[in-house]
DNA sequence: GCCGTTTTCGGCCCGACTGTTTTCAGTCG
């Protein structure tokens, strides 16, 4: 069982536990213990087995035995027994927004509720609305979100939310009145996918913002209203017949108490615990308002001084997942996390030539554009039919293409690559002759997605020892909220690329972001270096490079940790170097 | 269920908003 399987297994007794009306406490610890889970650094097998669990926050003696008997045997009855005695319709029913654990608890021991179609009947009969504790109101506000179930309250991509984000924050900083705005949440995180947009603006008088801000053109519905934050769902068309649509919450402060306001509502929740307690142990008391001692509170400027006062360097919200940065931010300052202009040029990309829709000149010109020094064809390798795979042949004339390309074009300079098909048994789609030819090789998976882990991790292993391979394309496969990656020991892959020298790609399209921040982190500490690719099947797609960059700050990369921030002239001295080296 | 230099019990982040109440519980973040 992989990390991911064990915490979704913890969450899921800690959710049961809730619809049980258990203590708040307790399920707390289940939730809490998935998340140490999926913070472990190594193999999860390997540390149960050496009985590494030891020590751990948030892992006690029960949490250890259950996860225990998760990765040894794959099953827990504990888990089982839950499931047996909760109706999972319960578990379906804590999506609607308005009710929780209590009210699902309550709406089933009274009136034997276990399904969201049975709820939806019992509102539209009234029954519901005679229940103590319900009326009219939540009734109501149930078969909204029963109607609205499968468009808001999903989590969305990070690059389909941050313009609607941004489009509202533009606004309310134009609103009379407000002295400050930021996007906090996990929007302000750069995590890759987003449940909903948080705004926090300053200002002296909160009323006349909100009431302006509940009109705004992207709003389509609001869900609450007070003095000083309000909740709306906002969305807009991205012009190919689909709609994004989220909740967005706007939270009103003063400007005194806007630094304090913006650290909060950035998160995230985990970290904000962690200052919350570093306050306590000062004799303080942080909240969204400010830093509060027993006689007066700490006047704090602006974010970097709230850090200050609690003894910390200031922490860049793409770190702040308490992750270990608190205890970094202790003793040095952070370190100087990637920027979107750091990157030189770009390896892996396509063209007409196979699935892309630009010519390679083209390709070459747009990346010149947006200032790279070098651009990196990747067309896909002969096996790969369906995305219209280059043949030998049609590679050496890509070649050539290529070597008149960068005699005529200045400014850019074109790389010859390949996004070479990593087969069935972990051999290469071309032979050594003609991966010889090519600048570098970036090696991926692109086929028999559903073979056992053990297989699939060495199909890959074995692909990261061929010298010709120079980096690991879209290391897992994941689609984010469509498809799974394939099944792979992602440290036994991060440990083979370190042992062949190899490197790894952070894949830059939206909906890939693959490698994983998380495991980004790893290979940092393995010495992997990262490369950020865009993988862009046209010219627009180069411009997806910051969505590469963003995973690459949340795994703490530097420019020194990133392949492609070298100017063009080191780049080609290090491909050549290991070209040599092969020969 | 976890945690601990105030350590084996008694805490566990805490405030806004809503809808239902008539002082508060539940939900949410």
């Amino acid at each position: 069982m992989t990390k991911d399987e064990v915490a979704a297994a913890l969450d899921e007794i800690g959710t049961l536990l809730e619809l049980q009306g258990e203590s708040p406490f307790r399920t707390n610890a289940y939730h809490n213990g998935a998340r140490a889970v999926q913070q472990i650094e190594g193999d999860l097998k390997e540390l149960v087995a050496a009985g590494k669990l030891v020590g751990i926050r948030g892992i006690g003696e029960a949490l250890r035995d259950k996860i225990t008997t998760l990765v040894t045997t794959g099953k827990l009855p504990y888990l089982d027994d839950l499931r047996a005695a909760v109706p999972p319709g319960l578990v379906e029913m804590l999506r609607l927004p308005g009710v929780g654990p209590k009210k699902i608890k309550f709406l089933y021991d009274t009136l034997g509720i276990d399904t969201i179609p049975k709820l939806q009947a019992a509102c539209e009969s009234g029954e519901v609305a005679k229940l103590k504790g319900f009326g009219a109101k939540s009734q109501e506000k149930i078969l909204d979100g029963i109607r609205f179930l499968g468009t808001v309250g999903n989590r969305v991509l990070f690059a389909e939310a941050y313009p609607l984000g941004l489009a509202l924050l533009e606004q309310i900083r134009q609103f009379p009145g407000v002295t400050a705005a930021e996007l906090g949440g996990s929007l302000r995180r750069r995590r890759d996918t987003v449940k909903d947009i948080d705004i926090v603006c300053a200002a002296a008088d909160a009323g006349p913002i909100m009431e302006r801000f509940v009109k705004l053109p992207e709003v389509m519905q609001v869900v609450g209203q007070g003095p000083t934050k309000s909740s709306i769902v906002a969305g807009y068309d991205t012009g190919h017949g689909h709609k994004v649509v989220l909740n967005a919450d706007l939270r009103v402060v003063t400007a005194e108490q806007f630094p304090f306001a913006v650290v909060y509502f950035t998160g995230s929740k985990e970290h904000n615990i962690r200052l919350r307690q570093r306050a306590i142990d000062r004799g303080l008391s942080l909240n969204e308002y400010a830093l509060a001692g027993d006689e007066k509170n700490v006047k704090c400027a602006d974010e970097a001084a709230v850090y200050q006062a609690l003894d910390l360097q200031w922490v860049p919200p793409e770190m702040r997942e308490d992750t270990g940065e608190v205890e970094l931010a202790e003793k040095s300052a952070p370190p100087n996390l990637l920027e979107p202009g750091d990157i030189r040029g770009v390896f892996h990309n396509h063209t007409t030539a196979s699935d892309g829709t630009a010519s390679l000149e083209d390709m070459a010109l747009a990346a010149k554009k947006l200032g790279y020094e070098f651009f990196g064809v990747g067309d896909h390798s002969r096996s790969l039919t369906v995305a219209n795979g280059l043949t030998p042949d049609r590679v050496r004339a890509q070649w050539a293409e290529a070597d008149a390309l960068n005699a005529k074009l200045k400014g850019v300079r074109i790389l010859k690559g390949t996004e070479c098909d990593i087969l069935l048994d972990g051999t290469l789609d071309f032979d050594d002759d003609l991966l010889a030819g090519f600048d570098y090789v970036v090696a991926s998976v692109h086929t028999h997605f559903a073979l056992p882990e053990d297989q699939q991790t060495d199909r890959i292993c074995k692909a990261l020892s061929h010298p010709a391979v120079t980096m690991l394309g879209h290391a897992t496969g994941r689609l984010l909220l469509r498809r799974e990656g394939y099944k792979a020991n992602i440290e036994k892959v991060l440990q083979a690329a370190a042992k062949h020298g190899k490197m790894i790609e952070i894949n830059a399209q939206p909906s890939r972001l693959d490698l994983d921040w998380t495991h980004v982190k790893r290979a940092k500490a393995l010495g992997i270096p990262l490369v950020i690719n865009p993988d862009a099947h046209s010219t627009g797609e180069l411009a997806l490079v910051p969505f590469g960059v963003n995973v690459a700050r949340r795994g703490w990369l530097t420019k020194d940790d990133v392949f492609n921030t070298r100017p063009v002239g080191e780049v080609v001295k290090e491909l050549e170097r290991r070209k040599a080296a092969w020969k």
